[in-house]
DNA sequence: ACAGGCATTCGAATCGGTTCGACTACTCGG
DNA sequence: CCGAGTAGTCGAACCGATTCGAATGCCTGT
């Protein structure tokens, strides 16, 4: 059904059921119920196709997510579930673009062929080319993490530097003098992965400001690999008793290790880290950790894309949030020998 | 850039540029090279809007998704993935709408807007309104998941009728006698929810075939529920040494339950399931299960829209996929007493 | 040399909306 | 009673692609 065919049949012409539709001139009272009774008779909605032409916007917002081959992480999945819902909220529709490089077709689809009004990025790396091909295009987008170079861009992030130094602080107020940082995988901070980066950083100079002893070393995003590095860890540096975490995935298998090999939570090893709050209450004993607000950085991402969109030379907002540390039960104070 | 511009800078008009772009009649060899000069110069793409207008059709799928409040089990975000991956391969978009019901505005958008030429369907219920609406609409769909009257439509979905029984045969023949089914969680059960009631329904008859005791019970989908359940069946029904399971979520939770009660696996309890391999081969032991093959209906959910959408009128086709049992560590025969 | 066929190209119509300018018929103030 | 202003409506242009019919020029067979 389109349009022309309501005019027909409400007896008015094509541009009468328009205006008494959006209402942007006036429509007698009479007409716009005659328009409305057979709009309510044959079920009549405008052609998403036609109005976007003419209008020149989709009411559609694009996101790119990890290549589907890659296995979500909870944190990323509550990423796309509230930028999903945010934009429902906003009467607008997802469009999902599942690539993570520049050359993938269904990205350059997204960005080159108006099929959405913006983007939004997630999973982006220090050096992202994709950030740089929407800026040629001048495609208004957000990005949730952000690229080496945050000046000229839109985005939300967690202050990962922020937290895992907390973390660190905090496990020394508590008496420990060796921490080692659970980072998330070799190949994430061999591609340039920010969070990655930023938290070995941070924890390098959180350890140094304390004096501390600090032990860093990756461990790939999974629940096996999380068991091996903690095996590896008891082994290899018996003195560490406190562990800081930003690695959801290898949770379960730190849990396993720690199970596996009698150590008691919080007495002779104290843990501190960042994960989603789903992840750090499934912990036994319940984990102490700022929650990733996932949710919240969904909706916030999708705020600032509209505002973007709406006024695209506006200067680029930014938001880097420091979600406080919730205390459960997994930190304590260090062992004295 | 449109196709008028690049008509114009390559001295022809924007029909010539159309039937270079398409194939559609034949252009001289120099006009075409002429054209592919001034677009590779410029970097020209197609307007969707406008294209969609003309031809009529999208290429853009719908995936109705569970609405985002809830958490997607780790079965239904592997679908999601598979979806989205095969739609890319075939160089369509995924359009997600995130709607529990009919009267979602998302939903409503999805299909009467004519924004996709095609919807996938997950989590449907026995009896379930949007897939009446979608017949009645006439645009083609595919779901994951089928209703109570499964002939007229076009669907993929896991046997958990045969699954479930085939673990209890496979219980049965161990020796075991007492077994109780861990079954999906009782708002589901309220709601028509497909898989768990042919689960219930499969485990019951299963149950008589072999003149065992079967005890049912749901249980929510989440760790702290299976913790819970577990306890419970421990205490009320001691004499169960077999569990068949279909609730994912629920499996770390069982697994602590485990621990606690210092229940060997599988001497003192055998456990049976349908399962994501991911959380199969997570437990410890690797538990026995059938893998749900996750990104097989997937691809095949998009193959079946593919064909549907092609053509409309022809017969609906279904697949029911019943995988192997994966014999893993997790059964074993009865304790005699 | 001429009809027929083919390759190549163009112009115009079309998809289904939105929006601008123009026209009509009132109403109201002076 | 007349001019101005306004509410209500219509027709036509436009967004950017595809596609059909027709026109042109060249080659071929007879």
């Amino acid at each position: 059904m389109n349009i022309g065919e309501i005019a027909r049949r409400a007896g008015v012409s094509r541009s009468t059921v328009s205006y008494a539709l959006s209402g942007r001139r006036s429509v007698s009272t009479e007409t716009k119920q005659r328009i409305q009774a057979v709009i309510d008779e044959i079920g009549y909605r405008p052609n998403a196709a036609a109005r976007a032409l003419k209008e020149g916007r989709t009411r559609t917002l694009g996101l790119v997510i990890p290549p589907a081959s890659l296995r979500l992480t909870d944190m990323q999945l509550g990423f796309v579930a509230s930028v999903v819902e945010a934009a429902a909220h906003a009467d607008l529709d997802v469009l999902l673009s599942p690539s993570g490089g520049d050359h993938d077709r269904s990205f350059e689809r997204l960005v080159s062929g108006r099929r959405v009004d913006g983007v939004i990025l997630m999973e982006i790396r220090l050096e992202d080319e994709r950030v740089t091909t929407l800026q040629q295009r001048g495609l208004p987008f957000v990005t949730i993490g952000h690229t080496a170079h945050p000046h000229g861009t839109c985005w939300v992030d967690v202050d990962y530097a922020a937290l895992v130094a907390r973390c660190v602080h905090h496990l020394a107020d508590l008496g420990h003098r060796n921490i080692a940082l659970l980072n998330r995988s070799p190949e994430l901070l061999a591609a340039g992965y920010g969070p990655a980066h930023r938290a070995q950083a941070s924890f390098a100079e959180a350890v140094r400001q304390r004096g501390l002893t600090g032990i860093e070393q990756p461990c790939a995003d999974d629940p096996a690999a999380g068991e091996e590095w903690f095996e590896q860890l008891r082994e290899r540096h018996p003195e560490v008793t406190a562990i800081t975490t930003v690695n959801e995935a290898a949770l379960p298998g730190l849990q396993r290790g720690i199970e596996r090999l009698n150590v008691a939570v919080p007495r002779d090893l104290s843990i501190a880290g960042v994960a989603a709050r789903h992840w750090a209450e499934g912990f036994r004993p319940q984990l102490t950790a700022a929650d990733v607000p996932t949710l919240e950085m969904g909706s916030h991402a999708v705020e600032l894309l509209l505002e973007r969109i709406a006024a695209p030379s506006s200067p680029p907002r930014h938001l880097l949030l420091a979600p406080p540390i919730a205390l459960r039960d997994s930190t304590g104070p260090a062992r004295t020998s």
